[in-house]
DNA sequence: CGCCTTGTTGAAAACACTCAACTAGAGTGG
DNA sequence: CCACTCTAGTTGAGTGTTTTCAACAAGGCG
């Protein structure tokens, strides 16, 4: 998995193992609205290609043609969007089951980056099989349709989040990011794996990497979260939520028929 | 228009005219693709009502079950996000041809309110109408996913904004508001009405109403743009997009075969 | 070992917020 | 007609948060 190493391209024997490999992101979708059988095969036949990435690539460039959709099936990616005078916000973070550029099946291309957090797995869904779900299957189609709308519902929380301090920022980043890992079993209610930098924590929350520093000292100094060593501990959820005024309902973990 | 009088249902005579009511909607469509007759036709009959609401009206409520999305015709609305503590952010705002709550097919509760910056007038589309267009017809679904996806490119934007001061910020603002005004024949290059007050406007950007008021007199003063009396004056507009940073790529203007 | 990245802390400056006061105009009722 | 009230906009002064600039410690890795 060195940063040499050539995205991987999948050998025809794996195609059995595909339904395994989509099992986050079948648990992503059933936690929506039911999946029958046809619809799930439909899925494992849209997958062209298994790639892997070192942490630092850039998968996918903003203003660049795009061919396919990527879901990630195993580390974490950012959404990065670059200012003029270099700085960089992330306006999105993906984890395992999440479809990380479903949007650019009707884009075409995006208007952000794409990269690797950490060393990644990915699926790849050609557009192509995906359009043609969008004219056989509609209920599927509205489905996947709903991921992207949940996705715009977490870019609206990132937006409002705008009017809180540092403090509360970060541990409502933290409540989502926790909520979002437990859903595909990532997470436990003490914590979860949180293998980013304070830096690229930084720009997610829209602060200098120096005064994320010392928000997550003001964090751990008030015992509502602990962040180190590529993890993030929380002593008591509740109080974390309480603190963040936190309210999950805007990722919508509930099924419904749709 | 007045606040005591009931929301307005059309009646059936009225059906022949809605097509012209839709005119910007269908300029909103056609700005990313064509559109067929029998398309045209679809959305044409499914629209159930049409209503106008006065200024300062919450037309949705969050966590209300939604029978029907909302369909901006004149006016302009905005998505309101209310933290503990009681203050308001604004998640989105809307100009004529917006869909206001597509998002709520599938979603079925929204994660904000809907309320009205004016006077404004709308037209229903029933979940009912909806899903059935979403079966039968594969392509104008496409184009209804893409206009929930731009929605989302557009958070996406108010996210990253979050770096800048206010000035920028603002500034972004107005290049934006212009930019989708103009799609609709609503601005000239010299500016657009604005008819919003300091305050509403600091909700958008993220301010207090003090701050927000001070923002606007340093563009003023340095001659970007004047917000005064319901109206946004641009002198240069290439200034103030260079000023802002604005490329207007995420508002996705061009037809593309989707 | 030297070099790089990451994390940490201090001090000063910049930015936005709060509190407070005041103006101007629209609308109301005596 | 005028006083009253309300909203919107404006400005000043002081406070608090976040940024900037700078320096340094700890660990991984060539």
């Amino acid at each position: 998995m060195s940063s040499a190493m050539p995205p991987f391209a999948m050998s025809s024997v794996d195609r059995g193992s595909i339904g395994d490999m989509l099992s986050d992101f079948f648990r992503t979708l059933e936690t929506r609205d039911a999946l029958g059988p046809t619809e799930r095969d439909a899925l494992v036949g849209a997958v062209s290609d298994v790639r892997v990435h070192p942490e630092g690539d850039t998968l996918i460039r903003a203003g660049q043609h795009a061919e396919h959709s990527t879901l990630l099936l195993d580390g974490m990616v950012a959404r990065a969007s670059y200012m003029a005078g270099g700085k960089r916000q992330f306006v999105a973070i993906h984890v395992p089951g999440d479809f990380v550029d479903l949007h650019s099946l009707l884009l075409r291309r995006l208007d952000h980056d794409v990269v690797a957090l950490s060393d990644v797995r990915v699926a790849l869904f050609p557009h192509a099989a995906l359009r043609r779900i969008s004219e056989e299957h509609a209920h599927l189609t509205r489905l996947l349709w709903l991921l992207t709308v949940i996705d715009a519902a977490i870019h609206r929380e990132w937006t409002a989040r705008l009017g809180h301090s540092a403090a509360v920022r970060m541990a409502k980043f933290l409540c989502e990011l926790h909520a979002r890992l437990d859903l595909i079993g990532g997470a436990t209610p003490q914590g979860f794996p949180l293998p980013l930098t304070q830096a690229v924590m930084a720009d997610i929350i829209g602060l200098t990497p120096v005064h994320m520093n010392r928000t997550l000292r003001n964090l751990r100094e008030s015992g509502l979260a602990v962040v180190r060593d590529g993890l993030a501990s929380i002593p008591d959820l509740a109080a974390l939520r309480r603190f963040a005024d936190f309210n999950p309902a805007y990722l919508y973990r509930e099924p419904e028929p749709r």
